[in-house]
DNA sequence: GCTAAAATTGAGAATGATTATCATTCTTGA
DNA sequence: TCAAGAATGATAATCATTCTCAATTTTAGC
């Protein structure tokens, strides 16, 4: 069990409410790439009386304090994870829709060395390979 | 002087139209990351009856057709770029939004060896560091 | 614990990028 | 050349996301 949201939330200087708390809960625990959307449907079921206007809220604020992760799939709407879960990457299927993660080291390392050539302090990354899985390439 | 558009659009079996000429032209002359809104501006510059919508459907099938490829820079709108530039990944500054475009060999090799392992078949990749500029970052 | 100030919330309106619609105009192939 | 199909432009529609604002909750100082 990672650090509770309350420490989370804490370390960050973001006050901890009763939504925030289920948002950030629902978000975390998913392990999946979640949109607002479905994010809002799953705490809505939770707490009906939960906003969808308040998810994008938390959505935001746990990005900007960099304790979630925007990613954009191609299917038009953003989807959030777990920035500790940031180590890896991914593979996906432009026929299925599958998202494959993957973990390369390798990768990482060589984007360090690049920041550095440039000078550049390096926050995030994102790195997202487009085709066609084993399935769906036959 | 790469392929003109003439024959790109053969190759690709796009039918080549006054419209979709003028776009795909400024586009690609243009070596930057334009986003639709700004791409209909220097278009419409040069020929006011083109529309909007003719821009997004322009893009729209030279990306299906592998032309071009989309970007999110995280600035609200998609950006599209040269896919015969695509062996170039981006450092994006979070604070002044310039945007390095680097070359990086190793990586896409190791890129490579991801997919194979993962029997992925790879028609584009994106790879994106954010974080600081060398500015910035003081 | 109590209270005013500040922060947060929910509902719905507003925004803004992107798509769809549809009548009109161009292209293409026979 | 001519009909059939494709493309266009103007505008309406869509849809994710953000904003507004009154009501509610939380926080900080006492």
């Amino acid at each position: 069990m990672p650090l509770p949201i309350k420490e989370l939330f804490n370390q960050k200087g973001i006050n901890l409410t009763y939504q925030r708390k289920l948002i950030a809960e629902t978000l975390l625990k998913s392990n999946r790439h979640l949109g607002a959307e479905e994010l809002y449907q799953l705490v809505h079921k939770k707490n009906p009386k939960i906003g969808l206007a308040t998810v994008y809220r938390t959505l935001q604020i746990m990005k900007d304090r960099g304790l979630i992760e925007k990613r954009d799939f191609g299917d038009g709407c953003s989807r959030y994870e777990d920035s500790k879960a940031m180590h890896h990457d991914h593979l996906i299927c432009l026929k299925c829709g599958a998202v494959i993660e993957f973990d390369e080291p390798t990768i990482e390392t060589m984007q360090m060395e690049v920041a550095k050539k440039n000078r550049f302090k390096v926050l995030s990354h994102r790195l997202e390979l487009f085709g066609y899985c084993n399935k769906c390439s036959k």
